[in-house]
DNA sequence: TTTACTTTTGACCACTTGGTTAAACCACTT
DNA sequence: AAGTGGTTTAACCAAGTGGTCAAAAGTAAA
């Protein structure tokens, strides 16, 4: 495989994941991928074969820079409250700078749950790390007894679920105001992170 | 209007609604609609002319049956802790019985933002009564000071964000387990409530 | 330069899509 | 029973879809 192969390939990789990010599976058309990379529609074809392929290689992309995530961030010797407000911090900031990548994962995953199954076998993710992580504070009595897999939901849910509701959440609160939005996305990072702190720690 | 009339147009609603839904408008075929509601394919063009305009019925129904019963469930003169315990059970039972709205909803809006504006400018929906409710409590000293918005989302996004990353948790979770699912679901009315009095009550 | 190859292109195709239309059907009035 | 107006249907269409293919263009070795 020539450089020039590899640099079509990425050019293709990119441009598919501009397209199939925003407007999804179905709702994406092969000519625009096509166009937005600069080349010949057949080219596509020519190097992925049919839409689903190279629709895989970009939901594979996609799903593996934002789920195993999780579970990496918590890998460290820091306490617990840190390991927390790290983890708000940096998960958003990487959402802000990938704003459609939770809206797509998630709308793909509903239209299509057996891939899930498929491409978790294919990671080395573990989540009962994490749970073991929290389960561990627990005994030792530096944070209420709560169930890890709950809590962890809550920590994600609060770094995930604006991104995705951000339209009706600009509609209602910020009159489609976008500064406004990032403010409050910024803002953000230390309102979560205290708000779980508060809700898990002794007194 | 017959009878009969109302009786189509409702039957069409239905499908249309149990279709687009689960498929999405891009994903949804006006066969398989016309199909599902056990008609012809002309008569869903008799009745609505257009596949954006049916969705936009479909949709419409959705997004106000979703939305609006945010602001709804705080008027009420009981506790703000009991609010927010209602609110969580009632809310959650809601989705449990719409499980696919959630993802419905925020796809459509984020692949048509403007919509929602158009959307909530039709419906008396004043974010700034809740806003309120929280505000007087802080006031009053029975919650920690925080920003109600932000509170607003952190209880709406672990209602509801489960559901919207419910085929991600399963595999990760649960091993694709749909009665382990349900089970988490049922306990985390209660988690969530716990969870969130726990973040805003002083001491 | 020739040869052998990979990459890129434009023309093309079979099929599906949302949408139209004219005719059939049906309930009701006269 | 004949007319009237809304409802339902089957047949059809134009546009767009993912995908193919043969030829052209590029590339590198002999």
């Amino acid at each position: 495989m020539t450089s020039k192969d590899k640099n079509t390939e990425l050019k293709i990789l990119k441009a598919a994941k501009e397209v199939f990010i925003v407007k999804g599976l179905e709702g994406s058309r092969m000519q625009e991928i096509a166009d937005t990379a600069g080349i010949n529609k057949s080219l596509l074809h020519y190097y992925f074969r049919t839409k689903d392929n190279l629709f895989d290689a970009v939901f594979k992309d996609a799903f593996f820079s934002m789920i195993p995530r999780i579970a990496k961030m918590f890998e460290s010797d820091i306490s617990i409250f840190n390991k927390i407000e790290i983890f708000v911090n940096d998960y958003i900031d990487m959402i802000v700078q990938n704003q459609y990548l939770p809206s797509f994962i998630f709308h793909e995953t509903n239209r299509n749950p057996e891939k899930v199954v498929f491409l978790l076998k294919d990671v080395g993710l573990n989540p009962m790390l994490i749970i073991d992580i929290f389960n561990e504070e627990i005994k030792k009595g530096n944070i209420k007894p709560i169930d890890p897999k709950q809590l962890i939901i809550n920590i994600v849910s609060m770094c995930v679920f604006p991104f995705v509701a951000k339209p009706v959440m600009k509609g209602l609160f910020f009159n489609n105001n976008e500064k406004e939005f990032k403010i409050f996305i910024e803002e953000r990072k230390k309102q979560v992170t205290n708000f779980i702190i508060n809700a898990i720690s002794i007194k």
